[in-house]
DNA sequence: TTGTAAGCGTTATCAT
DNA sequence: ATGATAACGCTTACAA
């Protein structure tokens, strides 16, 4: 007994009707649709026949500007939607949900014209709130508009924004100490582009871990398997007694553990490797699996919602910046 | 100069404050600010000065119920936002934005209760469209509501609802085509559950291709990369003369190129290997990269968002069904 | 050239 | 127990 799927270019049936139909005035509709003030159950009850019969569902737009809020926040991301932002983005709905927020996207593709516009259409929607994301770790410009507004994973250059980051150098911190608890004593550290940052305050916290057992200075290039097969070979050439091996992305550590094996070097019984990210479709295809830092990206956008929540709801004491510890997945790649 | 980052706590200004603070009445302000009716140039001005020392943009919410539209569609997926709604959206985002649409984003996570609970809030937004998507081609039972819907990849049960899918059937048997164009003979078709429409669909084009040039009955098993290794071991020990493999998905391919190459297999040498989805990661990380389908899934999100735009503007003789044929990518995999 | 007032769909308040 | 009316923020006839 579904709901008559009438034509699309009928008007949307208004409480007026619904009101019209069960024989009673708006005020009246509206209470028993609200199941609001005093009415006769029977009179409720007829109202909402009528309801049912037409189909009709309350508008928000009808609470015009009685209502301040929309229960609306924009999404605005750089990464269209990629690796990063999907986790994340669950996240967010999760907890938003809880408030019967609705989620508007917008995908800038790092394009400033692109931002500018949906920053534009988030506030003649008058959003309640905006979550601001993107693909790197690098602080992002502050958005700088009169609405509660959280940064998560790519935090803001203004120290007064609300940012939740995940703390990855904490994350290659245990990918490290992992290593080391395992047995490793010769490691080498191969990641992606120096000038991301993510990059490179990964390996300063690889540094400040390893010390000695660092055989070799940082390995930057790319966040690729290819790139993880070639500082393979560059590191069996100079270091062949090598133990452990610490990626910055599990693609990285994916193309290292394939070449090792390839030059029949044992993953975990000669060199114990690590990747970075939990991106499970690289970490769980490798052979072996792949340990791995998760950064907790769900959580991470979880706990974005809930601040933003927060802020909107006009809470004292909100705190400006929230680091989320990573958590070690350990797999079979250094046991 | 950007505008003031007033406390989120302090209400947006109204059209009232701008009309006091440039001291003529809201009708006036209101015309200055949309470039309507006949006013002073110096009116005008002094009118834009004012909303824009106060940051204000004007609210959607002041239309109430004179302007019919939202400007706003709702994205129902069942994929958790995975690997085949990121394109999709992509392309919906960019037939949108051109109708100055707003995506709200909806995850209903294959659970009926959340999928209830969005679709009722869509209603009370009064939403002008519906997409709705998901991860698999299997048709899905229709939403049935009285609002303007198009289901874009997953098509509806209902063939009077309006659907915008890609042809996987002319996808598989251009793969197939292309591998006997390229000389193979001996072919097998390795491919994920039979249950799933997407499997049965492509082995059934893969068997009217080939005929004779088929060796085995398609082996159907998962998307994964290490089925396509366990079916590669299987193929190799019943039909060592194998020259062309047709693989489901690119995951599929990828394990089944690996694994000829650790049995020292030449591909394309030997054995010729196409995947399906060109998902980029797996496609071009492959040694050699993999020739395989690509459904287009961009472009069919841009269609369905651009046939959606047509049924919110009552554009008559909107077709109910479009199929949208799939592109080879071809790569080193079968050359 | 500017201002007044009606109207949009709904809820809340106050009569009846 | 029910209904009339004001209010929300904005646009748009229409009046001045």
């Amino acid at each position: 007994m579904k709901t008559t799927p009438m034509r699309p270019s009928m008007p949307a049936p208004r409480i007026a009707d619904v009101a019209e139909l069960a024989g009673v005035s708006m005020s009246t509709a509206s209470k028993a649709l609200n199941d609001t003030g005093q009415l006769r159950e029977d009179t409720r009850a007829r109202v909402k026949d009528a309801a049912a019969q037409l189909g009709f569902v309350v508008g928000a737009s009808g609470r015009g500007g009685a209502d301040t809020r929309t229960y609306t926040v924009g999404l605005l991301t750089t990464d269209s939607f990629g690796r990063f932002t999907i986790p994340l983005l669950m996240g967010v709905e999760d907890a938003l949900a809880a408030g019967k927020m609705a989620i508007i996207l917008c995908d800038t593709r790092d394009d400033v014209l692109r931002e500018q516009h949906y920053l534009q259409s988030l506030q003649e929607r008058r959003v309640d709130g905006l979550i601001i994301t993107g693909r790197t770790t690098d602080p992002r410009p502050s958005i700088g508009l009169p609405i509660p507004t959280v940064y998560a994973f790519s935090p803001s250059e203004d120290p007064d924004d609300y940012a939740v980051v995940a703390d990855e150098g904490a994350g290659a911190t245990m990918a490290a100490e992992h290593l080391v608890a395992m047995g490793s004593r010769r490691i080498a550290h191969v990641t992606g582009p120096q000038r991301h940052h993510s990059a490179d305050a990964r390996a300063l916290a690889v540094h400040e871990t390893l010390g000695d057992a660092l055989v070799a200075p940082t390995l930057f290039g790319h966040w690729s398997e290819e790139w993880g097969r070639a500082a393979v070979d560059m590191l069996l050439a100079s270091h062949p007694d090598l133990d452990g091996l610490v990626c910055g992305s599990d693609q990285i550590a994916r193309g290292a553990t394939d070449r090792l094996r390839e030059k029949g070097v044992d993953v975990p019984g000669q060199v114990r490797v690590t990747g970075f990210d939990n991106w499970e479709v690289m970490a769980l295809a490798s052979r072996p699996p792949l340990t791995t830092v998760d950064m907790g990206l769900t959580e991470l956008g979880r706990l974005a919602g809930r601040t933003l929540l927060d802020l909107v709801e006009g809470k004292p004491d909100v705190p400006h910046q929230q680091v989320l510890t990573p958590r070690l997945e350990v797999r079979a790649s250094s046991l």
